[in-house]
DNA sequence: GTCTATAGTAAGATAGAC
DNA sequence: GTCTATCTTACTATAGAC
């Protein structure tokens, strides 16, 4: 592989493992078994490196998800494969864990991909929901942008509660208590 | 204000800012106006310090969590006060974000009092809706640990959110798309 | 493209005077 | 209790040789 796709990789599974803070141009070096010149002759310098490296990492989510989103079924057929797919619970969210980054909100350039990877993925999801109201699954009275944010934080919150026990318990269940409560309100 | 309350309260703010490994002992005494000699003689150095700020901002969100749930009202009033009481969204929750920390999830000293917050808010949620379940206000299949969970999960989530969009719009639609879900379980 | 040398600043703490 | 001096290591980058 070469050099610059290597610094690139270390840096996504550093950001995602210490956050922008707390990564340091040397650790990148040494993961990358890449040399200080090697790295400052691709990149201008980390804040260059992170940003390649969110936007990529956002870009794999989004197709992963897309695929979740893409198979048959009804709507919250779709939606619990998207919730209940394998996922490396205590490590979190790569792209959710760098909203509590200062330096990536302070900068537009680094905050950007964050915002849109969000942005994308609620208005993904109030789609197959307003799709499951036109359908008849869901109540005229559910809102797709509301619930879809509800969705999407119950995800990034079950992170939060997995790695604050050390424990992926928390996440499963409140997973699996959004799955009850969009049964419940579907036909 | 005696300096070492001054030391704990500016730690508790630089916590919530800029996390553990973003924030230095100089910015600590910085801001509480306090010399190097004077925050180590109170304190043995950044992390018995970071200890007292968590322990109190811990303490402090369960007395305001604990006044939300306190008043009158059916578990769902009591569950949508909670949810609804007002919040700087978009600094995110003191103690949710420091599951983003590395070192401070790496520290069994630091992430205990994090812990402790959180499995206490599940069980009081969970205590809350069994009360419910109880009084006929929910059906017997809406499981308290589950639907507790969720609730904390879209908090924290809604945070993300929020700081992701520069915005509290995501924040305030999930938890208002949580609200509906529990009042369309509700009888 | 990659390497080594150099450099200024900050982190995190200790020592000893007052 | 607080202050200043000092120390070691790390951070983030630049310069110039190869």
């Amino acid at each position: 592989m070469e050099t610059a796709e290597r610094l690139i990789r270390s840096t996504q599974q550093l950001l995602w493992e210490r956050g922008y803070v707390g990564t340091s141009p040397k650790a990148i070096q040494a993961a990358a078994e890449a040399g200080q010149g090697s790295m400052y002759h691709h990149f201008s310098g980390k804040a260059e490196l992170a940003k390649a490296a969110i936007e990529r990492s956002g870009a794999e989510l989004r197709a992963a998800v897309e695929e979740q989103f893409a198979g048959p079924g009804t709507a919250t057929d779709r939606i619990t494969r998207y919730l209940e797919r394998d996922r490396e619970v205590l490590k979190g969210c790569r792209i959710g864990r760098l909203t509590a980054d200062p330096e990536v909100m302070a900068d537009p350039v680094l905050r950007a991909p964050v915002a849109d990877l969000f942005r994308w993925l609620r208005d993904r999801l109030a789609e197959i929901i307003a799709e499951g109201k036109r359908s008849g699954e869901y109540p005229d009275r559910l809102d797709p942008e509301q619930t879809a944010a509800t969705i999407a934080a119950v995800l990034q919150g079950g992170y939060v509660l997995a790695r604050a026990a050390a424990d992926e318990e928390p996440f499963e269940q409140a997973v699996q208590g959004m799955i009850e409560l969009l049964r419940g309100v579907a036909r």
